[in-house]
DNA sequence: GTTCTAGAAC
DNA sequence: GTTCTAGAAC
């Protein structure tokens, strides 16, 4: 602790040139120096160890280098100040020949405005130093530190950084910093600190963006970036820096204006023409790089309309079609139809289609180029691409195909390998692309996603005859596939950063135990991705992967209709996502089952609330809340959402009835519970149950994370939503990425994120914030005050 | 799904 | 030392 930490502002002791002050001696030191005095902003939430930052500068061992911190908790006479007073410490000290720290949050563009403008006033040179810890390290260091400056610690701490995170924007060059450094742990830190203390008075620091890592979104958390109807702050942090929509004038689809921001990454609907604008291409580049769109990006050919000759006017439609209820899921992800040619047909019905249906075209855009040179030749940062392949998986055979592979590498074709050995029409399968390819290094491809659509040629493998409705049906089915394991990669991406950001929990100063700990969880992060990942959704086992293997083209489903075990779902169900929806069940998973064949048997117990013909109400044995009841179906064979098909329809609608009858009966009991009803993407037990659960969570039967985000995660799919897509498609679109189940742990209500399970439940037992708009939709939550529709 | 428990985090 | 998580076993 610097000694004068205390006063509106501490100082290393100033050279003796610098003492008398004024503008013309900071001139002179400047020339002496050869560089130019510091303006250092730091940014980062209560907890996030600005304070420790500074005072190692200021009060380090660089006794030569004369720093200023100037500290809003502190200035008014050791407490807290005002902006304009560290404006005017600001001013005073680099008038003074001195090089300042700001110490205050500074996490909003306009908050930090001013100290920029100050800066460039007095001819500072201006940095940035976001420290960008994960949103739990600096909650759980703010609730727990004691004696803090600005007294902000305990309880009241969460809730300041959880507000401050919310509106969090990442700093940009364009604000008029000459330098950006971002930390995103407590070794960037110590870099950092390391970095200023060193600095020697005629040394400077190269201009530009560091460490941009993690980025905005990350922090601001997942599910704040991955679901529908959240906040602005992440596609303002993630999006300010592109400008793709000044590459074309010949924008089609104005934005909506209420998303000004988002115009600045969006492009006509249209953009690229390929290679040879040099200077929009690197703008592209080194935009997006900068910013983590490229991450959230996929560029995708058209399926099933070039070799396999399907119908563009019909495919156009189930492109728009999927596009559009994908974007409408998630938020900040973007999706590009990529051609080679100007002239495509394909391209222009999309682009007519999309604009008719004012899909959002920052999200939504075509594009003219080839998909294996999409940053090189066409400005276009996207990491994850598909591929319209061929059932073995094989190289050649010409176009988009032929183009991957041979821009790839052979390294793709062994990745693939190990991923899956065929393909259905209808599925996808992702691989990730090892770094060693160059269409990873050249273009930043870290994920190929095969797809394979229907065939209508007949020189082709399972030619369709020209039988449309099927045909439609699997190429819907072929780009939900392909769009679901575009999510599932965008999520772990950032489930992993999250991840790998959350081992460093300790306080500033330890690093080896740290480090060890990251490595530690990273690699056991990517291990987990090679599992999960390469597997298309709902597969999660080397069985699985088998029975993929098996149901190819050529292999049909024999050895999958002959499984004899009893607790399989049986044959037959499986004909949806090309993913076999079988799955092995624990003895303990039986339970659910044995009681909807059995009920009779259990007719005593009082956890049995009503039995009919099609499902029986069950008490959950373990509620997660006041008040948790399972509407169990009593179809055999119907094991979860994955069995589901249109048949299943009345029976849903039936299971939803009556749910929602016994949430209003509870009601009565209690008008001030709130219930939701819903389905688990990937039940633990076997036999097809909906719950419904009242919002309180209030039960010691909640005890983890997996609990916790199965409940309120997209893991939790409403059934009315999961009715509603079966009604559309026939069947229901299921997350089925188990890794939602490990994500960090933020209130079901005000979305704030909390450390640990205990730390949650307490928030929860007093949030009193109004629930996502998302779920204050189409009848998700169903309680004293608001009407429901009957969907039987 | 739960229980148990080692060891990480605090 | 206590609290908490996460993996294994069932």
């Amino acid at each position: 602790m610097n000694p004068d930490a205390g006063g509106s502002s501490s100082a290393s002791p100033p050279p003796s040139s610098s003492l008398g002050a004024g503008t013309e001696a900071k001139e002179e030191e400047e020339e002496e120096r050869g560089g130019k005095l510091l303006l250092v902003v730091l940014m980062g939430p209560p907890g996030s160890g600005k304070s420790t930052f500074a005072e190692a500068v200021v009060g380090g061992s660089n006794a030569g280098r004369w720093w200023v911190r100037v500290c809003q908790d502190t200035i008014g006479n050791g407490k807290a100040g005002t902006k304009i007073q560290c404006l005017k410490a600001a001013a005073d000290a680099l008038k003074d020949g001195k090089s300042v720290l700001i110490d205050r949050c500074n996490l909003e563009r306009e908050q930090r405005a001013d100290f920029v403008k100050l800066g460039g006033t007095l001819h500072a040179d201006v940095h940035a130093v976001a420290l960008d810890l994960p949103a739990k390290v600096c909650i759980s260091r703010a609730v727990n530190r004691k004696g803090h400056d600005g007294n902000l610690q305990g309880g009241k701490a969460a809730l300041v950084v959880n507000r401050m995170l919310q509106k969090k924007e990442t700093p940009l060059l364009t604000e008029g910093f000459s330098r950006i450094m971002s930390c995103n742990d407590d070794g960037d830190i110590k870099k950092a600190v390391d970095l200023y203390s060193a600095l020697g008075p005629s040394d400077s620091l190269p201009s530009g963006v560091f460490g941009q890592k993690s980025k905005g979104p990350v922090q601001v958390g997942i599910m704040k970036f991955l679901k529908k109807g959240d906040t602005s702050s992440v596609e303002k942090s993630s999006g300010s820096k592109l400008t793709l929509s000044e590459s074309k004038p010949e924008q089609q689809n104005p934005l909506p204006k209420h998303e000004k921001v988002e115009a600045d990454i969006t492009c006509p609907m249209e953009v690229g023409k390929g290679s040879n604008d040099k200077k929009e291409s690197g703008e592209h580049a080194k935009e997006s790089d900068s910013d983590d769109v490229g991450s959230r990006t996929l560029a995708f050919p058209s399926i099933s309309t070039a070799d396999f000759q399907f119908d563009l006017d019909r495919a156009s439609d189930i492109i728009v079609d999927t596009a559009a209820d994908f974007l409408q899921k998630f938020d900040s992800i973007r999706l590009v139809l990529v051609d080679l040619s100007e002239k495509s047909r394909i391209l222009s019905l999309v682009k007519e289609k999309a604009s008719k249906k004012s899909i959002d075209c920052s999200r939504f855009f075509t594009f003219v180029g080839d998909i294996t040179q999409l940053r090189t030749r066409g400005g276009l940062q996207c990491s994850v691409i598909a591929n319209a392949a061929n059932w073995r998986l094989k190289p050649g055979g010409g176009g988009v195909n032929a183009a991957i592979f041979s821009a790839a590498g052979e390294s793709l074709q062994h990745a693939t390998r190990k991923c899956a050995d065929a393909l259905r029409p209808g599925t996808s399968v992702v691989v990730p692309l090892p770094s060693i390819s160059p269409l990873h290094q050249r273009e930043g491809v870290t994920h190929v996603i095969h797809v394979l659509g229907p065939n209508m040629n007949p020189m082709r493998p399972d030619y369709m005859k020209n039988d449309y409705t099927k045909g439609s049906k699997i190429l819907h089915e072929a780009y939900n596939s392909l769009f679901e394991n575009f999510a599932s990669i965008v999520q772990s991406h950032m489930g992993k950063q999250n991840g790998r950001l959350g081992a460093e929990m300790s306080a500033s100063g330890g690093t080896s135990p740290n480090d060890t700990k990251m490595k530690r969880e990273d690699s056991h992060g990517s291990e987990r991705m090679k599992k999960h990942k390469l597997l298309p959704p709902t597969m999660t086992t080397k069985k699985q992967h088998e029975c993929t293997k098996a149901n190819t083209p050529n292999c049909h489903d024999n050895s999958m209709t002959s499984s004899a075990a009893p607790n399989q779902s049986r044959e037959g169900d499986n004909k949806k996502s090309g993913v076999l929806a079988n799955k092995t069940w624990g003895s303990w998973a039986q339970a659910l089952y044995e009681l909807a064949m059995h009920p009779e048997k259990y007719k005593n117990t009082d956890s049995i609330l009503e039995t009919s013909d099609e499902f029986v109400v069950l008490k959950d044995l373990y509620p997660k809340a006041k008040r948790h009841v399972l509407v169990i179906s009593r179809t055999d064979g119907l094991d979860s959402l994955a069995d589901i098909t249109k048949e299943h329809l009345p029976l849903l609608r039936r299971m939803h009835s009556a749910g929602v009858k016994w949430a209003q009966k509870f009601l009565e009991e209690d008008a001030s519970l709130v219930f939701r009803l819903g389905y688990h993407s990937v039940p633990s037990m076997r036999q097809l149950h909906l719950h419904i659960i009242s919002q309180d969570f209030n039960s010691t039967s909640l005890k983890n994370k997996k609990h916790w985000n199965s409940f309120t995660t997209q893991f939790f799919r409403d059934s009315v939503d999961v009715i509603e897509e079966i009604e559309q498609h026939g069947s229901p679109t299921t997350t089925s990425d188990e890794k939602v189940l490990a994500m960090e742990l933020r209130c079901h209500r005000c979305r704030s994120a909390h450390p640990n399970i205990p730390k949650l439940k307490s928030h929860i037992e007093s949030c009193k914030s109004s629930f996502p708009s998302h779920l204050q939709q189409k009848n998700r939550l169903i309680s004293s005050t608001t009407m429901h529709v009957d969907c039987t």
